[in-house]
RNA sequence: GCCGUGGUGGUGGAAUUGGUAUACACGACAGACUUAAAAUCUGUUGAGGGUAACUUCAUGAGGGUUCGAGUCCCUCCCGCGGCACCA
């Protein structure tokens, strides 16, 4: 037992039940002037339940939304559930109960965890990505996109999971394995729904620059990677003895003169065109097939041995001069990047110089860069072409130029732009999503469900089993299957594929501003009124997906006239994660999960809230400490029983300085997400009060208000204590006076050096002219001893701080 | 390999424009209170040397610029994250 009064329990719970009863947390449908959008990525409700590390990023965002609700913002924080998606589906599966069931349970119990935080959130407008009346605007949002040509129908291979039994996006895959499962991913063709996402990779890439966007370099350089740009040019090769040609992409058309035979991948269509041609047709295809049974990693991952074959009767004409090469079949050359064929250039590429010393090819040097020879690989760095006709002489850079002015000319290709990210692959083959709002019908071909029969909603089935056949389970219920057609009312049958789970994730931020609107997704005043999201906070993980895929439906909005913002989010920060005490992640697996309902009773919420503010640098992983916590819970406990020693007495002007100088970096910590500086800040002011015998009422009042965004219940507690009638958050931030908190010192502490070093500290009077100063200095004692018998060469002076004497 | 980001006590971490390195907190040690413990409070705590005044050395390593470098420049090493047979 603790020897005051303090307790949180009861603290805390009496505080949240007064905000809700006074609704201070409910948002006004129009901002009351300047408005303050602040967004938590919302999360999955797992059946785990929150583990210490999920609430930092709430925690955070929950200070700066009370900072700002202080300051005299309107502050738009809600929160809702992102519930579609294997992990309940799964559930459902083994506990054969509705999928529905498993939302349910893991949202209440999600909640009333959140609930004990004291989180700002207005529940008002909670929203839920399963629910129809939600749902019903992904799929509407779908449809535009089908009407506007974005969203096809593709027959190409794609990322198969054979565990999960569903095709994948490439944004799902890591290292070539399912994301969710760690299954190795096949190649299969399967008919899917794709989204065209690469008509907007531009922009997707260059607004990450514009003014709009204020994120962390780490998450745009990620997104940049991820959308991988490329300029060079593609060429067309000829075919000798045939019409036929192919295309190759190249970002170093200058090393063309040291092309000495050609590439294409197993998919090429160029292989069955010529099918005629090629001599030894039967091996290319024993190796093509041995190409496809290779899962994902085989072929990428693996730094194997560079394997192909060549195709025997067929030659290419290089157009800049004509000379025949020979064409290969290869696996490392990727089908889906550029135009799935190349021109190998060993003697400056890597992969061609490995796989020309493989197969005996020519490697002929057309870059010079100085001497250097290719004995030990290929010259890959810019430098002078050489032996390349009328280009011998240039730059690499002024040959890449005039080469592709030339093929322009002449017809034979131009400039090029690759993007490594690809289409974004929608469909799943899953149960637990939201159904494409589309029919086959057998006259009419594709037809979209009209607006006004939206929402499609998720029939119920007997087994939510996947299959293997590439279909998902919705295609067994044939009651639902067959339908009408919306536009000439004949049989037609039901899109049986469902979406992804990113899906629901793209435009959640738009309804919390409007949750409620049956006519349209979102109200286009409240949307001015309210977007873009000013701050928004989560898991790093989020990068390339969910970062990515919200910012290209956004963009769509934005063409369609929803939205008046290009970007959808202005500033973003991730929150690091909290590492187990031990140092790894915490998982069930270790049995090192630390659970907040824990810490919360043994040392109450705003301990904890204060702690993973304190505990490092928001965007750093950081390790989990209960003496952290027990840390932060004693200087509640210090602020707790000051409220003994206020007394109605003048502010101290020292402590008013102070106090000024912490209300300054309080408020610009907060806003900078330096929550740790923040709070050690208050400690200092904290510290520095309790050594007094009495503390003035207006400095006691400060210091809740500073502390109030971190420990939101106790500060009220204490703020009702000093008679206060309303809510602290009722109130307003203290402001600070620049001259108070840079009031000059009666005296001040001078730092004298010599030769660099620290030697004497001396008291100086304010007032004191710099001669004086350096009179003083150099008389010191201390300072003698080290100068004396010296020349002095310099003395420099730093006003207020330093004398350095050089000897 | 390319890109990004970081390296400071026993631990988490502080440090405006280059200006007293190690704030704040944890842990540890000692003391007060207590029958005792817990809780609380007080003090000490970068490393080495010295009874002490004091002094030397320390911000991944090595150089450089400067009166002065955790901070700026060069060359390395290591950790973390992303991309990667992307032509």
């Amino acid at each position: 037992m603790r020897n005051h009064d303090y307790n949180p329990a009861e603290v805390e719970k009496k505080w949240q039940k007064n905000w809700n009863a006074s609704n201070l947390y409910t948002v006004p449908e129009k901002p009351n002037g300047k408005k303050f959008y602040i967004l938590d990525m919302f999360p999955y409700p797992s059946g785990e339940g929150l583990h210490v590390g999920h609430p930092k990023g709430y925690i955070a965002t929950d200070v700066v939304a009370r900072f700002k609700m202080l300051n005299g913002f309107s502050v738009l924080h809600p929160m809702g559930w992102d519930a579609f998606g294997l992990p309940a589906e799964n559930y459902a599966i083994k506990n054969k109960v509705h999928p529905r069931m498993a939302v349910e349970k893991n949202v209440a119990r999600y909640k009333q965890q959140l609930e004990k935080f004291g989180f700002t959130y207005d529940w008002n407008r909670e929203i839920d990505t399963t629910d129809p009346n939600y749902y019903k605007w992904t799929q509407w949002i779908f449809l535009q996109m089908w009407e506007k040509g974005l969203a096809f129908q593709s027959n190409e291979p794609v990322n198969w999971c054979p565990s999960c039994k569903t095709v994948l996006a490439n944004e799902d895959l890591e290292d070539g394995k399912c994301e969710r499962c760690g299954s190795e991913i096949t190649q299969r063709p399967l008919r899917q729904w794709v989204l065209k996402m690469t008509d907007y990779a531009d922009r997707l890439l260059y607004d990450l620059d514009s003014d709009e966007i204020d994120w962390e370099e780490m998450i745009v350089e990620q997104q940049r990677n991820w959308i991988g740009r490329s300029e060079g040019v593609e060429i067309d090769f000829a075919i000798e003895d045939s019409d036929s040609l192919f295309k190759v992409y190249t970002t170093r058309v200058d090393t063309i003169f040291g092309c000495t035979y050609c590439v294409i991948a197993p998919e090429h269509k160029l292989i069955e065109e010529l099918q005629g041609q090629i001599e030894n047709y039967s091996e290319v295809m024993e190796y093509i097939a041995l190409a496809n049974k290779k899962t994902v990693l085989q072929r990428t991952e693996l730094q194997k041995e560079k394997t192909g074959v060549e195709l025997k009767g067929i030659k290419a004409i290089n157009p800049f001069n004509n000379e025949e090469v020979r064409v290969f079949v290869g696996d490392y050359v990727l089908g889906s990047y550029g135009t799935g064929a190349v021109m190998a250039v060993p003697a400056h590429d890597e992969r061609d110089y490995e796989f020309a010393k493989k197969y005996c090819l020519e490697i002929r040097k057309s870059i010079d860069v100085g001497g250097r020879d290719m004995e030990d690989g290929a010259i890959t760095e810019d430098g002078i072409v050489i032996d390349s006709a009328d280009y011998s002489g240039l730059t690499s850079s002024e040959a890449r130029k005039r080469m592709a002015d030339w093929l322009e000319r002449n017809g034979k290709g131009g400039l090029k732009v690759n993007y490594k990210m690809r289409d974004w692959v929608f469909s799943r083959q899953r149960y637990w999503g939201e159904p494409i709002p589309l029919v086959h019908c057998e006259k009419c071909g594709i037809v979209g469900i009209p607006e006004s029969q939206l929402p499609v909603v998720l029939p119920n089935v007997k087994s939510y089993e996947p299959t293997d056949t590439g279909e998902s389970p919705l295609a067994a219920i044939t009651d639902w299957v067959n339908t009408t057609c919306p536009t000439c009312g004949g049989p037609a049958k039901r899109e049986t594929n469902t979406m992804p789970q990113w899906g629901g994730s793209c435009w959640y931020y738009l309804r919390y501003i409007d949750p409620k609107n049956e006519n349209s997704l979102i109200d286009a005043d409240k949307e001015k009124d309210w977007m873009n999201v000013d701050l928004y906070v989560g898991g790093a993980e989020h990068a390339t997906r969910h970062l990515l895929y919200a910012r290209f439906w956004h963009k769509f909005l934005f063409d369609i006239g929803v939205v008046t913002t290009k970007e959808p989010f202005h500033k973003l920060m991730h929150v690091g994660l909290i590492m187990a005490e031990d140092g790894r992640k915490m998982s069930k697996r270790w049995n090192n999960v630390v659970n907040p309902d824990d810490v919360i009773s043994a040392y109450g919420a705003d301990a904890m809230r204060t702690y993973e503010a304190f505990m490092g640098p928001f965007t750093q992983a950081i390790a989990w400490s209960t003496n952290g916590v027990i840390g932060v819970r004693r200087f509640l406990d210090r602020v707790w029983r000051l409220q003994y020693k206020i007394a109605d007495i003048e502010t101290d002007i020292k402590l008013n300085k102070l106090a000024h100088q912490t209300i300054k970096k309080v408020s610009s910590d907060i806003e900078n997400f330096r929550f740790n500086t923040a709070v050690s800040t208050m400690m200092i002011l904290m510290n520095e009060l309790e050594r007094q015998t009495t503390v003035s009422r207006e400095l006691y009042k400060n210091l809740l208000l500073l502390l109030a965004p971190f420990a939101p219940h106790i500060t009220d507690e204490l703020w009702e204590r000093l008679g206060n009638k309303e809510s602290i958050f009722k109130s307003s931030w203290p402001e600070y006076s620049e001259s108070i908190a840079n009031q000059e010192d009666d005296l001040f502490a001078i730092v004298v050096q010599v030769n660099g070093k620290v030697r004497d500290q001396l008291e100086i009077t304010a007032g004191t002219t710099k001669e004086d100063i350096e009179r003083l200095a150099l008389a010191s004692e201390k300072i003698q001893k080290f100068i004396s018998g010296q020349t002095i060469k310099k003395i420099v002076y730093v006003e207020k701080k330093l004398v350095s004497i050089v000897v």
